[in-house]
DNA sequence: CGCCAGATTGAACCCACTCAATACCGGTGG
DNA sequence: CCACCGGTATTGAGTGGGTTCAATCTGGCG
């Protein structure tokens, strides 16, 4: 497999053919009205100590919200699309906990707070619905990061993208990460290192074909079986 | 330091002198209305699978939640003390997605899912606090797991309980552990010799007295010292 | 009274980390 | 236009922390 850089993907997203479930996405009449953000590469939506007067929906291209500790340290809370929401986290406080930060190009639908809290805009359940989700994915990944091993994560990581991708109507075999190796390894727990020799093994194995950015899924039920454990 | 094996520690809860700040005890004038529940050690307060139609206050004693994958792989996902609420990551869905058992005696106080959606009981926006509370502590256990070793994250573990106690109005330097060493090993994402092991090591070093599940913290700073990376 | 759950401790192994070198692309400035 | 540089990715070698396996100890409970 040859070497390969960050080459930036100028692929543009293509039209969603479903609503994600659970998103504020269908429960949003007003939502030509709200102002929109674009965002390019790097590009920050919020941060930490911002205060929080708005939560953000995805309406394009992909982004990740990070938490940074008092001491330096810091780690990948989520990966985002198109349906997700960002900020629901603050919702009980004055400012926002985390960064965002747009990994690509990309859109947003700002969403005030006190719309959110308007008992007649009919938001409130929704984002309770939303907070819940993230609660239960959190919950996912904190048992995947505390009961696998390296591949079974990384393997884990591309079924939850290829999942997410299918819901929202692409196709499920073709990845274009957005987020470097080190973005990856942070969010599992890894070394980025450890991220690239798993997706090499894995493309020797012939289950994916890795070239960089672009991940395709040669073997999806054999990947399906390297994400979870060994029968006993 | 000695072998010790499961007490069942018989020693009430002390009266709490502090309202927890953003549960909903504060905001329930409707609390002695609500049915209660008493529960013992391992008994079971929910199950993932069963119809969701209450959460849960705590009102005394200690919970744990635990994840089950349907692999087999389990997760204990949060220990809870007086005032935390349970059973809020199901609200967006029909069933339970974990299981509540309690680690001893308690009590809790059951909140059928109506009253949390009747917007006449204002409830709503205290529960979206609680699960934002639920979020942002998750993302800081997934911090720990994912940039922490073995004995920062047992000190940091301790010192959370030390923290929730105090807040509650007991002595952060006194705590009665009423989960096993696997309990604590499962939820910090390490084998339960390994807990023992950093515990022995902290008693060695004067840091803990510990006793089993009775751990006096000596020096709440050498603790602290020990939960955060070197610096550089 | 025996059994079992829970806790402690030791020894050997192994996976993932660290350190290091190499390669490649994109943008920038001369 | 081209050389350079910073960010990203890949791969190898060696190390170490945590796991696994095992034995032992204790007290509660049936």
């Amino acid at each position: 497999m040859g070497i390969c850089v960050a080459t930036a993907d100028r692929s543009d997203t293509q039209p969603a053919r479903h609503v994600v479930p659970g998103s504020l996405a269908g429960h949003l009449p007003q939502t030509l009205l709200l102002p929109r953000r674009r965002s390019r590469r790097r590009q920050v939506v919020y941060r930490a100590g911002q205060a929080a007067r708005s939560v953000f929906l995805v309406h394009a291209g992909v982004y990740k919200t990070t938490l940074l500790s008092d001491d330096g340290r810091e780690r990948v809370t989520g990966f985002h699309l198109k349906g997700d929401v960002m900020g629901v986290e603050a919702l009980g406080e004055a400012a926002y906990r985390c960064d965002a930060t747009a990994l690509d190009t990309g859109e947003l639908i700002e969403v005030p707070r006190s719309l959110v809290f308007d008992p007649s805009a009919g938001l409130l359940e929704h984002v309770t619905r939303a907070l819940a989700d993230t609660v239960r994915r959190d919950w996912y990944w904190m048992l995947t990061l505390a009961t696998l091993d390296a591949e079974q994560r990384v393997a884990s990581f591309l079924l939850d993208l290829s999942t997410r991708q299918q819901s929202l109507g692409y196709s499920p075999h073709r990845l274009l990460l957005r987020m470097t190796r080190a973005d990856i390894g942070n969010f599992l727990g890894l070394a980025l290192e450890s991220v690239t020799r798993v997706l090499s093994r894995l493309d020797d194995a012939r289950i994916l074909r890795v070239a960089c950015r672009d991940v395709e899924i040669v073997d999806l039920s054999a990947l399906r079986r390297l994400a979870r454990p060994a029968e006993p």
